[in-house]
RNA sequence: AGGACUGUAGCUCAGUGGUAGAGCACUACCUUGACACGGUAGGGGUCAGGGGUUCGAAACCCCUCAGUCCUACCA
């Protein structure tokens, strides 16, 4: 076997374990026998898009749960999967053409798709070659385009069911429209920002009378389409107006004043509205309810058409607003101007200001399917956490509004419709018809449009298992285990899974939701690249490896506010993989002489049979200490705190297995081959690693493997850790303690509780606190740390004097002593250093180099300290409120700590009183 | 306008009723036979502020302040 280099390198190892986990087929989930599974399916990323931390952070958190149930004997699966990103991938490609001076119009519908195809051949799969670089355990084999065949036939299966059901219907409506990408978008994709701008009144005078109604609007350009004026029924200033008319300045055009209560606020502006029903959604509605003209005066083109007078045409709409104020005040009809803050409602796509316009459109009647993905969550057959995002999602669909799916983009599902030019009948179908449905007329002609991306996204968990064939898959791996995804698209996405879902099989997409929040730059804004912060996860892989990125990901995925990134955080967790690589290299080479078959029949011995008599004291700790870290992780895993599990684990690692174990060890391997001792710390190191990297294999799974790899396992364990058992409980006590666990250490309950181990948890917690106290007083009185000293330990309670004899070796050790000698009061020299642990007092004799004044100082600063806190507690255990309601454990623990403390009080009063104090 | 979330060490974050924690940064010492991407010992916090509940509050309740975000819109 080759020695492990000293630093860890992950290129060494991630690229070659990757393509030998996908070759060997253990992405696949396992045959069907019976088992669970578990599925989830990867938010399909734009195809031709690049990997983000968002990204990097949806795979991690799901690959861990993947590789934990994979582990857990679970048959795992898990999508791949891309999405076609209508508008994002034609803007790309349009930009693309502009370059050669050719927009889409010109070179026509066929050219521009064939060219997207090639632009999607060309730039697509980087993300997913950027998913294998992170380690994500998808089936390759399973993967899907929201364009190819098997997605279309289901998208197209989705629209005609949804059609025959009522659910799809065409109609003439107010919608946003996006004039840079020459679209409709739904209100979802339209976001709003707040700037600052004015509110005009303009006077329109009454027609047969002097008077002038004053209105008040933000947006003085529309007024050229107003088909009416709104005043407030119950508004005495206008009551006597109702039923009259206005006439238009500058268009001359005759309109109606109308009573409308649900329009108008009394008390805002002037309390008169003009009424645009073409360009206002609450105008359009206020228009039908008094049967008011729609008249457009913006165009498609995002300019003033026709229906504008001849000065106004062809303007932009922020022209023919500086055009239309001119006019107006030139015609004395502009009566005040005054700052006014308004949203406006932006592209989420393109940036641009989206228009109200009314058009043809379809759309899904939402509210049917809302009610039963209501209810789905409401009685817990999906659960969204964190627990405080369902209110968001119950207000969304209570309050949901019909959603427009068509486009007016060439790149997409088509909208499989047909108009006849005969009857202007629509005939829908799962095949391309060759005639009208209605008259039968073979002059039919496709619906230009094509549906939006979220349609298709939105059967994502149907498309990838095959539907609407009744596939294997589906019927196994249906409905499926998590839905992990940023919060920002629960609407977008999540709520749409969720009512297609329940439509098409009944049965909710997903059992459990996990919402993470969007990881920001260092500066705690927004990446973006005008702010120059973004950071890129393949950066980060390659300069501190998969596995540094996935830690340090995975201690984020509970932040639920948003992840300020630090790249010193990934660089601690790049210092905990090599802390690990060396650890384990440490146990390799300790390891040579102890093979598969030694590792057998001393797993036998002491394992199997429950005899840890052999062991010594930090052999027993750690094996129990590794067990507990086990366990504990499990639990963490399944109540989604990835977090705190990471945490948990680091911990473990660096603080009790490598600070403390493996120097405690050195001791024992110090021996020949056939030392007890060393036979047994060699099956404690083989046992603990391979633990510890069956726990980490979920966030780690790179550095895992390969160390796992190299440790010695009995005959029968396969050759990979992604399919090796996790340490979990497989069965509990009465009481709920564990008894068995999956694993090297079968009968872990039983270990755990061995009062031999018990002993020995006491005796370790001793020797640490005995060695810092050691530690401590050299450091204190400036002693290098090479110098072997005495220390004297003076303890009356023959308990505590056993115990110091017990670990007598294993604190000359590791406090690196020259002895350590168990001494009557008598024999304290005068001038030493002493410090009080467990009411034993540890003494650094240092005659000659002690100041005695400056000892007495320090010592009477501890006395302080401890005074404070046994103070504290003697007041709490005085109070008689604290006696009657704490909960007794609570006050034992109280009392003992005092005990303790008025022991180690005397004693060093005494050192003091020694001291000459 | 409603609503949600957050405020803990210089920075990034744990800690949901029982004596304030981690990583990074900082100070001093150390090339100790796995690891200097390391070791040992340290320094550093009125847990945003105020009130309340409780024997006991960083944690639970109310108010204020600050930050982030969502939804809906007043023309």
């Amino acid at each position: 076997m080759e020695p492990l280099r000293t630093v860890y390198d992950p290129k060494a190892v991630e690229t070659r374990l990757y393509e030998g986990w996908r070759d060997a087929g253990q992405f696949k989930p396992a045959a069907d026998a019976g088992q669970p599974t578990f599925t989830v399916v990867l938010p399909p990323p734009n195809v031709t898009g690049r990997l983000h931390m968002g990204h990097a952070l949806t795979a991690t958190i799901e690959d861990a749960y993947v590789r934990w149930h994979r582990m857990a004997g679970d048959a795992a699966l898990w999508l791949p999967g891309t999405d076609h990103a209508g508008i994002a991938t034609q803007v790309m490609v349009e930009r693309d053409l502009a370059k050669e001076g050719k927009t889409r119009q010109g070179i026509g519908r066929e050219a521009f798709l064939a060219r997207t195809w090639q632009w999607k051949e060309r730039h697509g799969g980087i993300i997913d070659t950027q998913h294998a670089a992170l380690g994500a355990s998808l089936d390759w084999s399973r993967d899907r385009f929201t364009m190819d065949e098997v997605s279309s036939r289901a998208v197209r299966e989705a629209f005609c069911r949804l059609h025959e059901d009522g659910l799809i219907y065409r109609a003439y409506r107010l919608i946003n429209w996006d004039h840079a990408s020459q679209t409709a978008l739904s209100d979802l994709e339209v976001e709003h920002k707040e700037v600052d701008g004015f509110l005009w009144h303009l006077a329109y005078p009454v027609e047969g009378s002097d008077e002038r109604l004053v209105v008040a609007t933000t947006r003085p350009e529309t007024m050229l389409g107003d088909s009416g004026v709104a005043v407030h029924p119950d508004d005495p200033r206008y009551q006597h107006l109702i039923g009259r008319h206005v006439i238009l300045p500058l268009t001359g055009r005759r309109v109606p004043i109308v009573g409308d209560a649900i329009l108008v606020d009394m008390t805002f502006g002037t309390g008169a509205v003009k009424v645009t029903p073409a360009h206002d959604f609450n105008d359009f509605k206020t228009g039908k309810r008094h049967e008011l003209a729609v008249i457009t005066v913006i165009g498609f083109d995002g300019n003033m058409n026709a229906n504008a007078p001849e000065a106004f045409r062809g303007l932009s709409v922020a022209a023919a607003r500086t055009a239309v104020v001119a006019a107006l005040e030139a015609a004395g009809a502009l009566v005040k101007v005054e700052p006014h803050k308004l949203n406006l409602g932006v592209s989420q796509r393109t940036g641009v200001v989206c228009e109200p316009l009314p058009s043809d459109q379809w759309f899904v009647s939402t509210a049917p399917l809302a009610a039963k993905a209501l209810a789905a969550v409401k009685d817990g057959r999906t659960r969204i956490l964190p627990e405080h995002r369902t209110a968001d999602y119950y207000r969304w669909m209570e309050s949901i509004q019909d959603w427009c799916i068509s486009r007016q983009l060439w790149w997409g599902h088509r909208v499989p419709a047909w108009h006849c030019a005969a009857c202007k009948g629509i005939t829908v179908g799962r095949e391309d018809p060759s005639a009208c449905q209605h008259c039968g007329s073979a002059a039919i002609a496709q619906d230009n449009d094509v549906l939006d991306t979220w349609f298709s996204s939105g059967l994502w968990p149907l498309t990838t298992l095959g539907w609407p064939e009744k596939t294997a898959d589906l019927q196994r791996f249906y409905p499926t285990d998590l839905m992990e995804t940023g919060w920002d698209i629960l609407f977008f996405w999540v709520a749409r899974m969720m009512m297609l879902g329940l439509h098409f099989t009944g049965e909710v997409p997903f059992k459990t939701v996990f919402l993470h929040s969007m990881v920001l730059g260092e500066d705690g804004k927004k990446m973006s690249k005008t702010r120059g912060n973004v950071v890129d996860p393949i950066e980060l892989i390659d300069q501190y490896g998969a596995d540094s990125l996935r830690f340090y990901l995975a201690t984020m995925a509970g932040q639920d506010q948003g992840i300020i990134f630090s790249r010193a955080r990934v660089e601690g967790y790049r210092n905990f993989c090599n802390k690990l690589w060396n650890a384990v290299r440490f146990a390799g080479m300790n390891l040579e002489d102890f093979d598969a078959a030694e590792l057998a029949s001393w797993r036998a011995a002491v394992i199997d049979r429950g005899d840890v008599s052999a062991l010594a004291t930090a052999d027993r700790w750690i094996l129990a200490r590794a067990l507990e870290t086990a366990i504990q992780v499990g639990e963490l895993l399944a109540s989604y705190r990835l977090d705190l599990a990471a945490h948990a684990i680091y911990q473990f690692v660096w603080y009790e297995l490598c600070d403390w174990y493996l120097e405690a060890a050195k001791l024992s391997l110090r021996g020949d081959a056939a030392d007890p001792l060393r036979r047994a710390a060699q099956g404690t190191l083989a046992t603990v690693f391979d633990l510890v990297l069956r726990t980490l294999h979920p966030i780690t799974p790179f550095i895992s493997e390969a160390l796992w790899q190299t440790l010695p396992r009995p005959a029968g364990e396969g050759d990979s850790l992604m399919l090796a058992a996790y340490p979990r409980v497989l069965t509990r006590d009465a009481a709920g303690a564990p008894l068995t666990m999956a694993g090297p250490v079968p009968g872990a309950g039983a270990l755990l509780a061995d009062s031999g181990v018990q002993a020995a948890r006491e005796d370790m917690a001793a020797i640490i606190e005995v060695v810092t106290a050691t530690r401590m007083l050299k450091a204190e009185f400036k002693l290098p740390p090479a110098q072997r000293v005495e220390i004297l330990l003076r303890a009356e309670d023959p308990a505590a004097q056993a115990r110091v004899l017990r670990m007598q070796a294993c604190v000359v050790h590791l406090a690196r002593l020259q002895s350590l000698r168990v001494v009557e009061a008598a024999e304290v020299p005068r001038e030493s250093g002493s410090a009080v642990v467990r009411g034993v007092e540890v003494v650094l004799p240092l005659i000659g180099l002690v100041d005695l004044a400056a000892e007495r100082v320090r010592i009477g600063k501890d006395l302080e300290k401890l005074g404070k806190e046994g103070d504290s507690l003697a007041r709490k255990l005085d109070n008689a409120g604290f006696r009657a309601k704490a909960p007794p454990e609570v006050i034992a623990k109280d009392e003992a700590r005092l005990a303790e403390i008025r022991v180690d009080i005397e004693k060093l009063g005494r050192t003091r009183a020694r001291l000459g104090g």
